[in-house]
DNA sequence: AAAAGTTTAGGGTGCGCACCCTAGACGGGC
DNA sequence: GCCCGTCTAGGGTGCGCACCCTAAACTTTT
């Protein structure tokens, strides 16, 4: 891995635990097991690094926007997918998620599109429940799938904040993700065809066993 | 009003604009109107201000921990009142309802008793919400009244800073708080008789007129 | 082998900030 | 009038931090 690739990727590892005011750069450069100089030598300032990281973000966000249900395929597979994407892009970028506003200052692709990202997870999160009403797996008035889309985007995105201020671990490993994704399956478990509620707990199980990138 | 506390709550508002690390004594002096000495000398340090402000919110949640749903009254009213002091408590204090484990290493009291204070928050919603059931007001499995209590309290706390990362504007006037308690309706409002969830949505507009202790 | 890119080590600067210090002014209570 | 508490003004300090600089060493590419 090139040094600069490893710059980004500890910078979000720190950030994430710290947040980015409370990363100092010596700290930084000792976790990438570099000189500080090394530091400075790749990124200019310590705002062109967070740019770095919010690109990264950007990207992540885009692409994962682009999952759609397959019109052939498994509403329940493909939901579960989704949700998975949502649930790493949170912990990646976890200290973006805690506070989002408060980095738009600091990078301005977050500032400027975080609303338009908001919105298409929704709208994603309804497409792929919709299709469970579809295909007579989940029992949803349409009209109210925005506002269940809505919540369970809030409450997938805040679960693991709110486990750690229980006092809970939330790293890899310690149950923390599937509680999450659990916690956002009992706004509508009831209104889902049993067999489906059984086999989405199930592919969810999987999904939160799945380190994530570090 | 005392010199230190126009200094406690002025200290609290700017907390919850910009966040404790970015808010300088010399503005919090100005915005006091005082010289900064003069702040220094009712604070020996910054951190003393904060312990300051979180026991200020030790004492908000305690006092809001007592309310109860009165057994000779009326369910609904009771649950708005509880709402309303939540909104009220998350709005006073919304920088540390933003980040509050963070906040845990500033003051103490924090760190010590935010479990606590969270799961006596679910019982408490979970109670006026029992109330609700007994009162045929709601329909609602009591097996699942702790999930509803713990999705709500999400909703409700984060409510605030999903609309800001809308774009929306969220302070007092603009509506933000009133959607906020509406959304979190969308939790039960299914399961609601007709007529209470009418009544319940006009105590919660009513609240929602109500400014806050700037 | 030479050129280019990358990294180190070690010294440094400037700035922002929390906080200190001091003498004196002012206001309220006795 | 005296005492005490509160406040001001204006000067200051020390520290943490982002970032700079430079020569040399090392690694990769041509």
């Amino acid at each position: 891995m090139r040094t600069r690739d490893r710059i980004v990727a500890a910078a979000r590892a720190l950030f994430n635990e710290q947040g980015f005011g409370a990363v100092t750069t010596a700290a930084l450069a000792a976790q990438c097991g570099i000189s500080e100089g090394n530091l400075w030598y790749h990124f200019k300032t310590k705002r062109d690094l967070m740019e770095a990281v919010a690109d990264q973000f950007a990207e992540t966000i885009d692409a994962r926007l682009l999952l759609r249900p397959d019109p052939d395929g498994d509403g329940i597979a493909d939901y579960a997918r989704l949700i998975g994407a949502l649930m790493e892009e949170f912990r990646l970028f976890r200290f973006l998620y805690r506070d989002q506003a408060a980095y738009g200052e600091h990078a301005p692709v977050i500032g400027q599109r975080a609303p338009e990202w908001i919105e298409a997870t929704f709208a994603q999160i309804e497409a792929h429940l919709a299709r469970l009403v579809d295909e007579g797996q989940l029992a949803w008035p349409r009209a109210g799938l925005r506002d269940l889309s809505i919540n369970a985007t809030i409450i997938l995105r805040y679960g693991l904040e709110h486990y750690r201020e229980l006092g809970e671990p939330t790293g890899t490993g310690t149950g923390a993700v599937r509680r999450t994704m659990e916690r956002h399956l009992t706004l509508f478990q009831h209104a889902l065809e049993p067999a489906a509620a059984r086999r989405l707990r199930t592919a969810l199980a999987e999904i939160a066993e799945i380190p994530i990138a570090a």
